[in-house]
Parts: structure tokens; sequence; C-alpha cells
DNA sequence: CATATGACGACAA
DNA sequence: ATTGTCGCCATAT
């Protein structure tokens, strides 16, 4: 859903969201699940901060010791994010997104299909 | 239309 | 903290 990806999109560097977060901003309200769906089937030209979606628990979604593990973290590192033992601290990288941020949209303009 | 499937979430033991 | 269940929603078959 394209929804889902421009959410993604908005996610400002340094911070992370849950893939609930991300379900219902994108207007989902209980389509966490929908949300790994749709990041694990990415058209592999689409670019977006899939790393700052982590779950509610605040762990990496992928298995400790796996690429898209160390990728993810690496990444998120790179933001300024600390990862330990694969989780982050959400009370502290919590995307806690304005209104008005979410009106500019700074992004792309690959969502503009709203009807 | 009926099932099966995910980079999940919340909760009980 | 860890593990298992069940719920959830859009897609794929």
């Amino acid at each position: 859903m394209q929804r889902i990806r421009t959410t993604i999109c908005e996610i400002p560097s340094g911070f992370v969201a849950s893939y609930g977060q991300v379900a219902e901003i994108a207007g989902i309200a209980r389509g966490a699940r929908q949300v790994a769906y749709t990041l694990s089937h990415l058209p592999p030209d689409q670019v977006l901060p899939w790393h700052r979606v982590i779950k509610a628990s605040g762990k990496i979604a992928f298995a400790e010791g796996t690429e898209n593990f160390d990728d993810q973290s690496k990444r998120l590192m790179i933001e300024g994010v600390v990862v330990r033992n694969g989780k982050v601290d959400m009370k502290q990288y919590r995307w806690q997104p304005d209104l008005d941020e979410l009106l500019w949209k700074p992004c792309s303009s690959w969502d503009q299909k709203t009807p």
C-alpha cells in the first residue's frame, strides 16, 4: 500500500517507529502485519528508510546474525540510534510525529494518486 | 469465496 | 525475560 510507504518515508533520521505505529499513521489501525508484508515485498528499486521500522518491543524484526539484521542495526547506528543486543530504547527514539510535520510531507511525490 | 501467509502486537503462564 | 496463543489486515493462491 502506498500510504504505508509514504508514512515510512516520513520517519525522520535518528528515530524509529513500530510496525503498529506506522500502520496507524498510514490509516490501517491494526495492520502491523500488513506493514511487514508490504516491506517484505518492496519493489527492489524502491528506496525507503525501512530500517527505521522496528517491533513495538523495540527489537529489530530480523533474527540476530542474519544479514538484514546487521544491515538494519548498522544503518540505525549510523543515524545515531543506539542499538544494543538488537534492541532500541523506544522511550528515547520512538518517532512522535507532529501534525505540521505530517502535513508537510517533504517526501517525494510518489503518493500523489490519492483520490 | 475459502485458505494460507507475513520483517507484527498484546497478553497469559 | 521467554515462550506460546490468538487476533489482525491486506495479498496471494
